[in-house]
DNA sequence: TCGATGTATCGACGATTGTCAATGGGTTTG
DNA sequence: CAAACCCATTGACAATCGTCGATACATCGA
């Protein structure tokens, strides 16, 4: 059985992708802060905006663990670990290609945490 | 001497507001990840995302700590911590008026973090 | 001046987090 | 098949975080 929790990425896809609950747009009920926070948190740690940007760098805005272990400076398990926080978070998606894991940028992820934070 | 630590609030508005840093601009340095980091960090928690919305749907878009502990259903302390977490982030700014300490949201760091995540 | 009121700080507690070394699971190559 | 390679998981550790009760500070009103 799947010991992951239950589809976090949708959740947060479908939430924040429908360009619902800005957060100067009326008070935000309890699970929709919830929602939010809990991408924003996955924000929240230096390694982390660097991974995404050394991913959003790449040409093919794709990176696999291999090319972003010595940029950031940490262990492999590390960085994977910091990886899987993203894709729970929905700011990115695992592709298993080969030996490799492949980590792809979700805009539309971004594009509704930018939206949300509009003023 | 003043034992707080040397004015994140500018230091987040001068670089932020400046409109640079994009997290998928290409790579970002070091103290960049970091100065983004500790503005999301503090929007990573549901009670300080509710806070924040509480704020901005008040008329004036300021509220007080007396007006924000019952939506939020905790101890004063608490709040009182969270709205400093906020203030040090530089999303919002406290003005002692009386014995109320009102909170005004900060839109320029909104608007630049809103910027930084647009992809 | 004294009591009441609104906030901030302190001290403490359990919970979560970031990090690593060691290990295990797949996939390719020899 | 066996060895090499890439990655995820586990277990452990110190550090940080969210929360509260108790307390201290500051301001207003009587």
């Amino acid at each position: 059985m799947a010991t992951r929790t239950v589809l976090p990425v949708l959740d947060v896809q479908a939430a924040a992708a429908a360009c619902c609950s800005p957060v100067t747009g009326g008070v935000l009920g309890v699970e929709e802060a919830q929602r939010l926070a809990r991408v924003f948190r996955a924000l929240g740690d230096p390694t982390r905006v660097r991974l995404l940007s050394l991913i959003a760098a790449r040409p093919d805005r794709e990176a696999c663990i291999c090319e972003l272990t010595e940029p950031v400076g940490l262990a492999q398990p590390t960085v994977s670990h910091h990886m899987k926080q993203l894709v729970d978070a929905g700011l990115v998606v695992r592709e298993q290609r080969g030996r490799w894991a492949f980590y792809r940028l979700v805009e539309g992820t971004l594009a509704a945490l930018s939206e949300a934070l509009k003023p």
